[in-house]
DNA sequence: TTTT
DNA sequence: TTTT
């Protein structure tokens, strides 16, 4: 649609390390799931009160998912930036269902780690995604392989 | 959790117009769909593609849901600033199933009218929410009834 | 710095026509100021009041500069996401001062033409932004000229 | 203006620790700076490098102002959310001058605090802010003394 | 300098 | 003035 914006920013903690998964065209997907709480003093009772969101982020720019790969653990603090997406998949009865994602896409999206045992950020930048640590070689995002709907090859149909 | 952010901003427009619902607790939600959309150049073919993405968008606010009661309109364009959250609902077959919604909450949020045939805005802002047209009488937050948990009252099972 | 995030949204309307200028670098960068407001009824008096900010804003990346210039106008309203920097100037009397501009940079930021008129976007996605209007040739982002630090060539030393 | 956004969101660390001052009104602000940063190679030389952003963040709302008194320090790691504001000073000379902060009001903003050492977060949410440590007593926004615009009553002309 |  |  002319003239729209879908953007979703998080930061929150990793419930369990990322899992890679492979697309039939042969790029790669890493996701995991972030927690983000609320806490409130209940009206009536006057108790501290939390509320817990998960949050599925899939990752499907190569290089951001090899730093998410590589430095992203079970607690890691990041923060997120990406595009809401809800797909259809097929549960294990056969049913026909949604699911809701935050996508960081191949050419938009954003992933900075906020630990302190060694921050890094990788974003879309420049000639290629601003890495503060590790070695991995730099590509230009234009030559990066695939398409943006790709991900509609994913080789499974368990969404997580 | 400590030190964590769950923000969606979406501009796009309306599906529908506005549906108003009733909560066991005497609040009201105002709920629609908001479209979004990201066109491409396909990569092998060259064709122009679009994809669309509609996001559920609740309203748990009293005066902004008057106000998108009142404003849009089924193709009305709006930037929403909301928080991710997924909930469990029973379909009609009695299965239990997950929606994940942009929520306008009681105290945070925002709702800006971008259509050109007189915007309007509605924040959260000084001692109420700042409301550019309408003569909605002002309601200081703190005094606004319900709690945050409140939808989790609501009266029905099907979320859309 | 590992782990930052620099960014600003704003949507508003431009006060003039979109400005053109020549880098010593050979790139050329558009520019145009954007009007936002706050509205509150005051505390005491319970009078209505507004207040103004301009924002300037800085395009670097030569397709989006391209499309400001051909679809932005004195009054249009967009939706602006860039990041903040703080550059000095030297102003007419000799004196050194600092400037803080929204810049929309070669690889990082969007512009989203919102008015009725026939809102257009243009981001940095897929292989080249999204333009859905317009007919601006094609680029892929490595493909262009110019430094990220090419900014700092600007010919002149008034900044607006 | 209807319809406008004007939104920063930050994350980054603090160069001082946070300074308090009073206002003509009675009430206090929090300020201090955040440092952002971009690292990229450059195009021709192949090297690596880094530019860093500083920004002024000043804080209206009382309690979020304790809280970054009582646990932001030099080298804290915060999210910010807060609108971008330019004003006028007169400076040391007696010449006009113009700072643009990123102002978190007193119903507008967000505060995060990222350090492991002990996350917390502290935003207008509920009936009050959820604060996750420290034991500042709660006060509803609406309860809240001074007018939106007693900034403008800062004690003296000199912005940092 | 915009817009309502 | 931070941080890596």
């Amino acid at each position: 649609m002319a003239g729209s914006v879908n953007k979703v920013i998080l930061v929150g903690n990793l419930g369990r390390d990322p899992e890679v998964r492979s697309m039939q065209s042969g790029g790669r997907t890493v996701s995991f799931s972030v927690a983000t709480s609320e806490t409130w003093n209940d009206r009536t009772t006057g108790e501290r009160k939390e509320k817990t969101q998960w949050h599925r982020v899939v990752i499907f720019n190569e290089k951001l998912g090899e730093i998410a790969e590589k430095y992203l653990r079970k607690g890691s603090k990041v923060y997120v930036e990406g595009q809401l997406e809800t797909r259809k998949y097929t549960d294990k009865d056969g049913n026909e269902r949604d699911i809701t994602e935050v996508v960081i896409g191949r050419f938009k999206g954003d992933l900075t780690l906020l630990d302190s045992r060694g921050g890094g950020t990788a974003e879309f930048e420049d000639e290629g995604p601003a890495v503060q640590r590790g070695s991995a070689a730099r590509t230009a995002p234009a030559r990066q392989g695939g398409g943006w709907d790709s991900r509609r090859e994913l080789d499974d149909d368990i969404p997580f």
